[in-house]
DNA sequence: TTGTAGGCGTTATCAT
DNA sequence: ATGATAACGCCTACAA
């Protein structure tokens, strides 16, 4: 059986509250009877029950993650930066992958809560839907603990968002690329998320201005697979066979990768008769040949932020409900401007 | 404040105790009192507190997962498959990332077993190392809860390993390009773990075999970022300086496209002037032009054999304390053979 | 089948 | 500064 803090009392000759004040430097103990305390600690190896301490503290210094796909490069990342930053803050990682699903999501959402966590991040957009009725499990979830949004807007009490402005990123991006003079651009995207409408929005509106026409014949969804390159590369074919383009703009460098792969495929020279854009700066971007042009969304950043954001609310003080970072263009070789 | 065990058995007018039985369906309760209490919990949503819970049956139902890297692509899909094998047997995971350093990974693993974690998931063999007197901390924690090693072997109680045979899998790769004719092969590789030693030990016996000569001024160690591919690819071109050679085996898929972004800067043609062997199988394999042959390590099957022998364990059944599979090699453009 | 009551290991409150 | 002791909310003998 494990030592129990009567144990160490015992061997210590005071009371279990002095013991328990020792371990949480909570109120004012004398240094020699603390040092005393943490002697016979030190000896037993002794390690208070987290159980016990949780229903004491109420908390066990636990955060949940939740995200979509914790393989996806993106989040993968993410839960990486994340769990590294609260770790160093003596916060643990809860971790849930909950797929795409609604239903699934919000019910996972509750088994996490229902784990104490003392609060939850939501990785990526795909939590937040454009109806507000949809977002409602997230308003639920944040009366109980503080619901942290990364690469997410959602307004609500306790509902805390750090995101890339990927509107204005992929607007500019889209400037760029249309602007260099580059004909037939072709924008495409897999996701609807939060931020998957707002960088499509980034390339319309770069579009409309540009033309002041309607760019939606030129816009296309992917609903496949992500991780399989191939099936990107024939959709993009399937594209091509309605569609003229000398240039793509995607909303993930995977999508970005495929269309390299049908052009590579069909004897298209990147950038020469296509350009190509992606987005996230992924490992990806070094992979391929030419290197990929992307937009880096700070991911590191946000991370960074969102669990200092995190540790203020934990502890009381006044933080930022939103804060919001730029994207920005890196230029590599798929791309001439 | 959050409704009690006491308040539910309050309103449906029972004891806390059947109340407690109805929550985990563990004694006989009669159907109609059972429905009672259910109807009562449904009506105000009643949780039940998860740390007085996990005093009281001295788990949470959680299990610890450890890597060195969540953002590795190795780690990032083994992590994936478990948390979603994990969850659909009622468990919860609890993420921690280590580092590559021996201290902060016993640190960590002692941290995260304070958390009464059920059992603890040791994911990629960067856990184990070649000396005993180091996986000392490995023995200690399984005194306390059962180990389980993704990818990796040790011999111990309460340890369990799954894993492939890397060490075959690299021998036959080797095997099949050597034999093919292909002249002056060399070998990369990353990391000295428990697996990486058994691969490079598959090269060197496939070289021995074929030339009964010394391998090991073929043999290659980049201790780089994992994740640079232009770090990689000029390392490939340091060695190229001193030596020559027509074929490349690696560890890793990201070492393979590091040589094949040498080859292609320097204009050598794949796989007409350099064949290329990548390990893993993993996304990156379809991102790169040509797509890169790999050895597939059937990531998936071990988990799902990994998760099945830790249910079976915490079951308190016999479980097999070692299973392995075997690789494959997938063959791509970036060999002939 | 059901209820009573004690225990789980801490923390927090109140004295001293 | 320190010690008793009452919560904390649940589980589980044991008793009925």
């Amino acid at each position: 059986m494990a030592l129990t803090i009567y144990d160490i009392s015992q061997k210590a000759g005071v009371s279990t509250a002095t013991v328990s004040r020792v371990l949480n430097d909570s109120a004012s103990v004398s240094p020699s009877t603390k040092k005393k305390v943490m002697d016979i600690i030190q000896k037993y190896d002794y390690i208070p029950n987290a159980f016990a301490r949780g229903m004491g503290l109420r908390s066990l210094q636990t955060i949940g993650i939740l995200c979509a796909d914790s393989s996806d490069l993106f989040a993968a990342k993410a839960i990486y930066y994340l769990e590294q930053e609260l770790q160093a803050n003596g916060y643990e990682a809860l971790l849930c992958c909950t797929g795409y699903n609604l239903g699934v999501k919000k019910n996972y959402l509750n088994l996490i809560l229902s784990k104490k966590v003392d609060s939850i991040i939501l990785v990526g957009s795909n939590f937040i839907a454009p109806s507000q009725l949809e977002n409602e499990y997230i308003a639920d979830a944040a009366d109980q603990v503080p619901v942290m949004l990364l690469n997410a807007s959602f307004s609500h009490p306790h509902v805390y968002s750090v995101l890339c402005d990927d509107y204005s990123a992929m607007y500019e991006a889209s400037c760029a690329m249309i602007g260099s003079g580059i004909e037939n651009v072709v924008y495409l995207y897999n996701s609807e998320s939060y931020s998957g409408l707002k960088k499509k929005k980034g390339f319309e509106d770069a579009w409309r201005e540009k033309f002041s026409s309607d760019p939606s014949d030129r816009i296309f969804y992917y609903d496949g697979a992500p991780d399989s390159i191939n099936d990107i590369s024939l959709f993009v074919e399937r594209i091509a066979k309605g569609t003229t383009f000398h240039g793509v703009i995607a909303a993930d460098d995977s999508l970005a990768i495929g269309a390299m792969k049908y052009a590579q495929r069909t004897g298209r020279s990147i950038p020469e008769d296509l350009s190509v854009i992606g987005y996230n700066n992924s490992v990806l971007t070094g992979c391929c040949s030419p290197e990929l042009t992307s937009v880096d969304n700070c991911l590191q950043r946000q991370t960074h932020q969102l669990v200092q954001t995190l540790l203020q609310v934990l502890s009381g003080e006044e933080a930022p409900n939103k804060v919001v970072f730029s994207g920005k263009l890196i230029r590599r070789n798929t791309t001439r401007f």
